[in-house]
Formats: C-alpha cells, sequence, structure tokens
DNA sequence: AGCACGCCGACT
DNA sequence: GTCGGCGTGCTC
C-alpha cells in the first residue's frame, strides 16, 4: 500500500473500560477518527461503542499505537470526553499490578485513583494553566530532626524502604497549635524531599492525622505547594486538589489511604502512618491496604518509602527482619513513664468501679496541673445491658445477638440485625428490667464528673472527636483512636478498659491493643505518668521499656508455626458451594522454583444467604500464581449460565441471571480464628 | 450488563 | 420445513 500524501497511518487507541464486569478488564483497541487525533492522547477519558452501535461505555485511552493487535474489525472512539490526561502511565501500570496481586479489576483500582470529573473546576484549572501562573518555590533545606545524623535525610535522597519508631511526645508547631510528634518527622521527610525537587506523598488513616500533618507542614513549606486528597472533601474540591498533582511541579499531597495512587510526575517519597490502623484497609474491591500499594510503587518508581508508628506492626516486622527495610529509631531515644498495675479496682463507690486507687490518685495530682486523658474501650452510653435482677445478658430476640442502648432513656436495640427490642423481657426470670453492664464513654463521663466536682470534662469519640484540648485541667475522656491532643500533652494518662480490650476475639488483638496504648501514651507530657490497668506480662512490658519493636518480632515464630499472617499470605473465596469448590480445585499445586511454598485450604464453612467461604493460606512466593488461578475463577463464574424463571402468580417470563456470586479477598485482618 | 447466535421441540 | 424459547458467549 503506498501512503498517499496527508494520508497518515491508522491511529489506534488501546482502552480500558469503566466496568465492574471481569471478563472486560483488558484492553480493547479502536480505531482514532482523524477529527479526534489531536486530542486522543494517553491518559485522557474517552467513550467507545461497546458490541452494537448506540450502546457507549466510558473508559480511558491507556496507550496509542500504529500496530494492529487485534485481528478484527474495529470501531471508532466515539468521544474524547477531555483532553485532561487524568490517568497517568504510572498510575495505570501501578493499577494493573495492584489489581493482579489481589486478583480484582484495574478499573476498580482506577476508580479508587482518579476522582470523578468535575467540568466547571477542570475548565477552570485549564485556563489557569493558560495562563503561565508558576507556583511557589522552595529554596530551604530541611532535615528530619530527633534521629541521629540525618539518616532519615540520606534514606530519602537515596530513596530507601524505612521503617521509623515515631518520637513520643507532642510538638507545638506554630504558636498554640500542638501536634504528634509523629506529624512533625513526617512533615520534615516531605519537606526534605520537596528541597530535593520531588514530590511527596503522605498517607494517614483518618482525617485528624491528616489535620496534624497539614499544620506541621504548614509551619515548613508554602501553603500551594501543599495538596490535600481525601474522601471527606467535596468532589469540586478534591476534582481541583487532584489536577493540581497532575502539573509538573513538585509538591507535597497528603490524603487517607487513596492518596498513595495520586499522579506525581517526580516521586520522591510515600510516607504512611500507622500502617496497621484498620483505615488503611481499603473497603472496596479489591481491598487493597495503604502498605501494599506503597510497596508496590516504591518498586516501581523507585522513591524512598517511609513507615512511621509508634508500635511497629507484625508486618512491617517481617519486612524487617527480611532486611527489605531499614528499621530506625528516635537518637536520642524517648521514653515515655508508662505504669502498669494488674490491681483490680477497687470496690469502694460506684465511682471508683473501674479505677485503681493509684490511678485514682494519680489523675487527682495531675488534674491540679492540666488535662488528664482517660481512655475507655468503647463510644456512647452504655453498650452492653443485662437483666437488671438475675444478671443475664440481654439478647436480642430475633437473631441472638447482644442488645445494646444509646442514651439513658433510649429503647435497646440489637447490635447485630438492628431489631428494637421494645418490650425486652429477660428468658431467665422474666424481668422486664435492665441494667447496664459495660460503661461507654458517656457513662465514664457521669461517673468521673460526680467523683471530681467543679472539674471541665470533655468527651471525644467517634460521633463526638476533639482534634485538640488546651492546656487547662480537665478530664478527657476518649475512646481508643478518638484521643484529642493536649497543649503541651497531658499530665496523666489513664488507661482503663485493657482486659476489655484485649477480650476481642481476633489474630491480632495483642498488637491491635499495643497499637491503641501506645498512640495515646505518646500523647503524654514529658515524664508524666502513664497508667495502664489490668494488663500485665508480655505486653504490659512492653510499653514499660516501650519496646514493642520486639514484641512484634516476638510475635512472628509462633505465626510462622501455625502458618498465620503476616507469615503467610490469606484468600477468602465466598461463592456457591460448587463454584468455591471448583476454585479451590483449580489452585495450583506448587510453582517451579518455589517447591518447598505450600498452599493450603481451610474450610469452607457455611457463611449465610446459601453461600461458603473457604479459607486458602498460601506462602508468599505462590501469591502471583493464586491470584491468577482464582482471577480466571472468577472470570469463568461471571461468564456462566442463565438462570430462567416463570412467575407462579402471574406466568410472566422473567429472565435473570442469579447474582453470580464468587467473591475473593486477599490479605483479609478480621479473619477470626 | 445486554444482546446476538444457535440448538432442539411444536407448529402452519 | 421453520418459528421461537432459552442457554451460551462475547463485547475491540
Amino acid at each position: 500500500m503506498t501512503a498517499q500524501a496527508g494520508h497518515e497511518q491508522q491511529l489506534i487507541a488501546r482502552v480500558m473500560l469503566e466496568s465492574p464486569l471481569p471478563q472486560l478488564d483488558r484492553l480493547f483497541d479502536y480505531a482514532v477518527p482523524a477529527a479526534l487525533r489531536e486530542q486522543a492522547r494517553p491518559g485522557v477519558r474517552v467513550k467507545v461503542p461497546l458490541r452494537s452501535a448506540g450502546r457507549i461505555a466510558r473508559g480511558y485511552i491507556v496507550e496509542t499505537t500504529e500496530a494492529v493487535e487485534f485481528s478484527g474489525t474495529l470501531s471508532e472512539l466515539d468521544e474524547v470526553t477531555s483532553s485532561v490526561p487524568v490517568l497517568t502511565p504510572e498510575v495505570w501500570n501501578l493499577a494493573r499490578r495492584v489489581s493482579e496481586r489481589a486478583a480484582g479489576s484495574a478499573s476498580d483500582v482506577v476508580r479508587l485513583a482518579v476522582p470523578p470529573r468535575q467540568v466547571r473546576v477542570e475548565k477552570a484549572w485549564q485556563l489557569e494553566q493558560q495562563s503561565g501562573e508558576q507556583p511557589s518555590r522552595y529554596s530551604a533545606n530541611p532535615s528530619v530532626t530527633g534521629y541521629g545524623d540525618r539518616v532519615i535525610d540520606s534514606a530519602i535522597d537515596a530513596g530507601r524502604r524505612l521503617a521509623v519508631a515515631a518520637i513520643p511526645a507532642v510538638h507545638e508547631v506554630s504558636p498554640g497549635v500542638w501536634v504528634g510528634r509523629w506529624a512533625v518527622t513526617l512533615a520534615e521527610a516531605a519537606a526534605r524531599t520537596l528541597a530535593s525537587g520531588r514530590t511527596a506523598i503522605v498517607a494517614l488513616p483518618d482525617y485528624r492525622d491528616q489535620q496534624q500533618v497539614v499544620q506541621a507542614l504548614s509551619a515548613l513549606v508554602p501553603l500551594d505547594l501543599i495538596s490535600q486528597l481525601d474522601a471527606r472533601q467535596p468532589n469540586a474540591d478534591r476534582y481541583r486538589a487532584f489536577l493540581r498533582c497532575l502539573e509538573d511541579a513538585p509538591r507535597v499531597i497528603v490524603g487517607n489511604r487513596s492518596v498513595v495512587y495520586a499522579p506525581a510526575g517526580r516521586l520522591g517519597l510515600i510516607a504512611v502512618w500507622d500502617d496497621a490502623d484498620p483505615l488503611h484497609t481499603e473497603p472496596l474491591s479489591p481491598y487493597v491496604s495503604t502498605r501494599d500499594v506503597a510497596l508496590i510503587r516504591q518498586e516501581q518508581s523507585g522513591c524512598a518509602l517511609l513507615f512511621a508508628s509508634h508500635s511497629r506492626s507484625t508486618w512491617l516486622e517481617r519486612l524487617v527482619e527480611l532486611a527489605y527495610v531499614t528499621p530506625v529509631a528516635p537518637d536520642p531515644a524517648v521514653l515515655p513513664h508508662v505504669v502498669p498495675t494488674a490491681d483490680q479496682p477497687g470496690a469502694e463507690a460506684a465511682a471508683h468501679a473501674r479505677i485503681p486507687s493509684t490511678a485514682w490518685n494519680t489523675a487527682r495530682r495531675a488534674l491540679e496541673d492540666g488535662p488528664v486523658l482517660v481512655q475507655v474501650a468503647r463510644p456512647g452510653y452504655a453498650p452492653v445491658l443485662a437483666c437488671q435482677d438475675c444478671r443475664t445478658p440481654a439478647r436480642c430476640r430475633v437473631c441472638e445477638g447482644a442488645l445494646r442502648i444509646g442514651g439513658a432513656r433510649q429503647t435497646p436495640a440489637c447490635d447485630l440485625c438492628g431489631a428494637i427490642a421494645a418490650d425486652w423481657h429477660c428468658r431467665h426470670c422474666e424481668s422486664t428490667r435492665i441494667r447496664l453492664v459495660t460503661a461507654g464513654t458517656a457513662r465514664t463521663a457521669e461517673e468521673l464528673g460526680r467523683a471530681f466536682p467543679g472539674t471541665r470534662v470533655i468527651v471525644s469519640d467517634g460521633e463526638r472527636p476533639h482534634l485538640t484540648v488546651d492546656a487547662k485541667p480537665a478530664l478527657v475522656i476518649a475512646t481508643r483512636g478518638a484521643e484529642p491532643v493536649a497543649a503541651g500533652g497531658y499530665r496523666a494518662i489513664l488507661l482503663l478498659d485493657g482486659e476489655r480490650m484485649l477480650a476481642r476475639e481476633s489474630l491480632t488483638v495483642a498488637e491491635d491493643c499495643l497499637r491503641w496504648w501506645s498512640n495515646a501514651i505518646a500523647l503524654a507530657a514529658p515524664r508524666a505518668p502513664a497508667i495502664i490497668v489490668g494488663v500485665g506480662g508480655a505486653l504490659a512490658r512492653a510499653l514499660v521499656t516501650w519496646s514493642q519493636q520486639r514484641f512484634s518480632a516476638a510475635e512472628l515464630p509462633d505465626r510462622r508455626a501455625l502458618r498465620f499472617p503476616p507469615m503467610v499470605r490469606l484468600a477468602t473465596v465466598t461463592g456457591r458451594a460448587e463454584t468455591v469448590e471448583q476454585a479451590i480445585c483449580a489452585l495450583p499445586d506448587s510453582v517451579d522454583g518455589h517447591e518447598s511454598a505450600t498452599i493450603d485450604v481451610l474450610g469452607p464453612v457455611d457463611a449465610g444467604d446459601g453461600l461458603v467461604r473457604a479459607t486458602i493460606r498460601f506462602d508468599y512466593a505462590l501469591g502471583a500464581e493464586v491470584a491468577r488461578s482464582l482471577r480466571s475463577s472468577i472470570i469463568r463464574n461471571s461468564t456462566g449460565r442463565t438462570k430462567r424463571q416463570t412467575s407462579k402468580a402471574t406466568g410472566t417470563k422473567t429472565s435473570f441471571r442469579p447474582p453470580p456470586v464468587l467473591r475473593v479477598r486477599f490479605d483479609d485482618t478480621e479473619i477470626l480464628e
């Protein structure tokens, strides 16, 4: 074929479709019509015909090529929705790797990475781009302090992976603004990255953490170089911030879990705070946690990676032992003053019910000087109910779940199914009188308020969180994870519900508790006592000696022996019995070169709704194979048979597919044993 | 998802 | 013969 003048070779766009269907999770080739040639660039949003004309699917151009890979007739690209290349090649590669690892669809990951388009915001941004306004220059030479001789600086400059033990203290970043010292460390690391002309991504579990980092950063770098990307902000703000990240200039991008997918041309650092916080686990398919995404992105981009926490997760400890991640500790060391007491609470007055006298006296003394933190296990008024007369726990009559109550005069309701227990009576003694067994924040507040008359009582829980409290005396009652930062630090800390927090039945209770307690203790003023009630043994020792790393390290041999995470990986497979059976049978036995790596299957067990769930355990070396196998099972299942049903009532024929259920979830940490 | 294709039983 | 119900498979 001879090319005529002006007749260029055909251009083909390879398109990722925005679809939840697993069988559409691959690239589709479309011919680019001449009129769209200019706009049809990798990363732009497009509309394309699918199957028959008239049906239009949305998607992104992943790449353009002149080589035809598809043997059939190509359809033409229908429309380029916007000329902004929102799906950068780097993010696309990340999405693909992440989805492969978790046996999910790349488009599901892209949905987390690219916020919904806001036309006005985009137009305004494009205009601003043309005006060529320059962002601030950052010309400082910051350093990460508190870790000896520039250890972290050089690791950032060299693109290494670190597990940083955070400094347990609070810090005043600007007059009257106090944050956890850890937030300063992350801000300094980000500033250091920025100074080297590269972008830093800082991922936080929740908004309160994010605020602390932003406050610490504001004291270090120009505000217009800080972008916040989190699900909490309105779509328009989020999209505006996202577009800023597409600009070439380096910046600091702060946000919650999906911020690890932010587009960043010259990525220099990913910093993750408290990687074991469950808020770092994405609740949407394919359920990948910040930690795993960060590790993959680090590997792809060669940027530095910094995990920081007060209590090292067992996952991170495993990577430290493999020498994949380098541990870094504060220098000079900072040791909080932790006092364990296994004393049983004094039985004297009701107000003392949960508080031993040592803790009591400590709190009273400290209250003369400033705020005192009381950490309790549960939010709200009084969660668990029992019969007033015979003490039998109150249970739901529908499903046997525990009954809870939201306030002093409210009707109890089931914790599991939500049924309201209006006419409750005890099964055992027929009494209709109900009593509170455990106390939440509000009840603790009432008790303590009575015990310390005239003292200010501040309650902070999930519903009414306080970010900060001032330095004046106050009793601050907080649920774990909702502790405000006190100006100058708390003068004393009481960790009350140790036993109850440890009573949860989960593989990770011990490390979860260690994390909750460590994070609270880190809010103490220098040398202020932190009293932990009702906890002894290795956990108490780890807190007193502030050696959480050693505790995590000691967990690993047991986990290895029992084949528990993080020493092996898990995947749960949920679906109808035959489907799950098939998926398990299709699993590989072993992989060449990794003959010692094994797979075993627990279950299946009943999962309700006529479904079963099996748990697959496998060594890390088999991860890719297991994911590939489960992925093809998912696709086989979703392209499967149709069932039709004739309605007996009306005789009308309704055609439907039973929702093809085969759900796969990798590395679920909520697995009970 | 949603739609075409194709395979067997009942029909002018 | 062929009309159409219904399972199966594909989508550039």
